[in-house]
DNA sequence: TTTTGTGCAAAGAGTTTGCAGGTTG
DNA sequence: CAACCTGCAAACTCTTTGCACAAAA
């Protein structure tokens, strides 16, 4: 699961595998839910003159391949992460900024409806869903 | 449902009612589904001199006071439209790029649980679900 | 007539692209 | 050594902001 694993898929598609590659899967890796700037400045740790760029470029890559995902949590700049941890949804409250997760299975029930209803098949690790988080909700609620 | 409703909920809030505003209510309205620059060229139309910024900031208010949603159908600029259109879930193809609805109620039971298990509320209007289409899944199950 | 809103122009985030030179297989 | 990849700089899209003037209440 290591270069083995980023070596092969690249290869398989016509793709070659330079350290680059390796570093930024690395850091998608480490930090678990990042930014393309979060993740350059983490490339950049160690090989300081990889630019946004082939960041941007790489991640692209290898989501096309696979071995990463993003979603968008806020406004600005999408989110990436494994691939392999795509098992959670992510809650974003519009008011607070709050994040969080709850396991995909969740959405079963409603991914099945929609595949029979019409053929559609959600890619869950995409998915952020928006609204307002049980403290906001309160809130909002009190002020009635 | 005309200029009434929207003056009530502008000086609700100590708001003032412009023509400006009007328009991109009205626009976002015609329209039905639209970027910000799409309701600026609708806007246009009637007052050319309008500027894109101020529609920018009358979505912002409009959004605030209620009236107009906002969703992200694709990579770009998100997708206004009324609040009371709000009655239906986009499912958007990452590979054709294919939007279709769906109606909300098959959110139901979803929302049900986040409801119970976290107290979330979801904004099912702001909920747009990625994924494949009916025949870009069939396409990709028989390239396997 | 005070406060709020608008147009304009410039700046700011985030991302993409063309190209020359470097690297991989 | 041929095809591919990277760094760099510039361009691009979408959005925000500062400010002087205009309009609403």
């Amino acid at each position: 699961m290591k270069s083995d694993e980023l070596q092969s898929e690249l290869r398989a598609r016509g793709y070659r595998l330079t350290p680059q590659r390796q570093l930024v899967l690395d850091a998608v890796r480490r930090l678990g839910h990042s930014t393309p700037e979060e993740i350059a400045a983490e490339v950049r740790e160690q090989s300081p003159a990889v630019n946004v760029s082939t960041v941007y470029r790489t991640l692209d890559l290898l989501e096309e391949v696979g071995l990463v995902t993003h979603t968008h949590l806020g406004h600005g700049a999408p989110t990436y992460h494994p691939a392999d941890e795509s098992d959670h949804v992510h809650l974003v409250c519009t008011e607070c900024g709050a994040i969080e997760a709850v396991p995909a299975s969740i959405l079963e029930r409603l991914t099945g409806s929609l595949r029979e209803v019409s053929g559609f098949e959600v890619n869950v690790a995409h998915l952020a869903m928006h609204g307002r988080c049980a403290a906001c909700a309160a809130t909002a609620k009190s002020k009635e």
